[in-house]
DNA sequence: CCTACCGATCGGTAGG
DNA sequence: CCTACCGATCGGTAGG
């Protein structure tokens, strides 16, 4: 959820070929492994007790690992709070912003844009539902950098959907007289519905819902001059 | 939020008027009193930490008591958890679910609701927001009592939110075609987005935006044939 | 990446 | 409603 722009994340360091080099990069390759494992385990782990019920031991436990191995990872708890709210971003890119991106630019991206959301809460990437879904309201009124970090994340992630909403008016898909504000609102209000039903009541038939009630509102927004 | 039905708590226990009964009567107002100042407190403080990072020694701090105190009340952190619950529940009853049985029958009780609502943020009843919207994402995917606690209440409120719509479209307040479970999910997600922007930007400019949605999201209902 | 440890705090109990 | 205590777990550190 960081953007919607692509961060190719460029990932080894030379092209040197020593034997030191290779031992170098061997190592290098094995912590990022165990870094990639420990924080889409932490990822999951948040979503069902919180980014602060997340405990250092608990999450060792979970990967089979020592707490002192993830203290070499991260420093402390919150460096672990803060990578982990990064890896969610990149799953949240992966699954629902690049679908969106994928799509023919103006109403379709809308469409593609909350079909990939509900799909992302169908395939159960995370036990608990949308990661920053749980993470704003669990963070929303503390503060600190964890804190700064989820309202960063919810604040691009609006203004992503807004300019998909000031597009497809652009192009005219959308009612001249549509509020970009407005709908982005309501358009936020589904997903948080969805979310909140889905992890609730655990059946795939409110995400069928929730995808027609998105479908309905955008036509009757194309025919109506006001929103 | 436990229904939309008034439940009239009737306190004292009789007419009788000995030195006895009067100090029994004494004491247990004591204890009542007592009761409600901790779960006042633990309502305001689960907005912030959450049901579960509700410890019995924070609460007891904040409120200037022993553990041990709080202990005489509540046998454990799950009893009190629930009486939490019940408490947030005779909150929201009072402030958002009274308003609108208040309001004429039809569409302006849906208004009246919502209204109400976003009073309850406005007005900071708990700092940390609306107490349910956040105990549903934090304890959705866990198991026993406290949840299962939540997600009736979440029920009983779907259910009364649903009432007001079918009343509205059945008094031809709203076009005969309106999907009732779609307008349900749609005003739930304003709520909810309200809450999620209220909480991370402290702004009431939102709640602004959120009643005129739903003024806007009403009044299209109103003429359109189909939702 | 491990074992072994630290002070602080957790939920809960004994006994008054 | 209190003091005093329990074993378990918290985030974190030393030293390898």
């Amino acid at each position: 959820m960081p953007g919607a722009t692509a961060t190719p994340r460029t990932g080894g360091s030379g092209r040197t070929s020593s034997a030191r080099a290779d031992r170098h990069r061997g190592r290098r390759a094995d912590g990022e492994r165990t870094r990639g494992t420990i924080l889409r385990e932490a990822t999951r782990l948040a979503t069902v007790v919180g980014l602060e019920g997340l405990t250092i031991g608990g999450l060792a436990d979970a990967i089979g690992m020592s707490k002192s191995g993830l203290y070499a990872h991260f420093g402390s708890k919150e460096a672990l709070q803060l990578a982990t709210i990064d890896e969610a971003g990149r799953v949240f890119d992966d699954e629902v912003i690049g679908p969106a991106l994928a799509a023919p630019a103006g109403r379709p991206q809308i469409i593609a844009l909350c079909d990939a959301f509900f799909q992302h809460l169908r395939g159960r990437t995370f036990p608990g539902g949308c990661f920053f879904a749980g993470a704003v309201l669990e963070m929303g009124t503390r503060s600190g950098p964890v804190r700064d970090r989820i309202a960063e994340c919810q604040m691009t992630f609006t203004r992503f959907v807004r300019e998909l909403v000031v597009t497809a008016i652009a192009r005219g898909e959308l009612g001249p007289a549509v509020d970009p504000d407005g709908l982005t609102f309501e358009l936020n209000g589904i997903i948080l519905a969805a979310d909140a039903a889905f992890v609730l009541r655990d059946d795939p038939a409110v995400l069928d819902l929730a995808a027609a009630v998105v479908r309905s509102r955008l036509a009757a927004l194309e025919r109506t001059q006001r929103a």
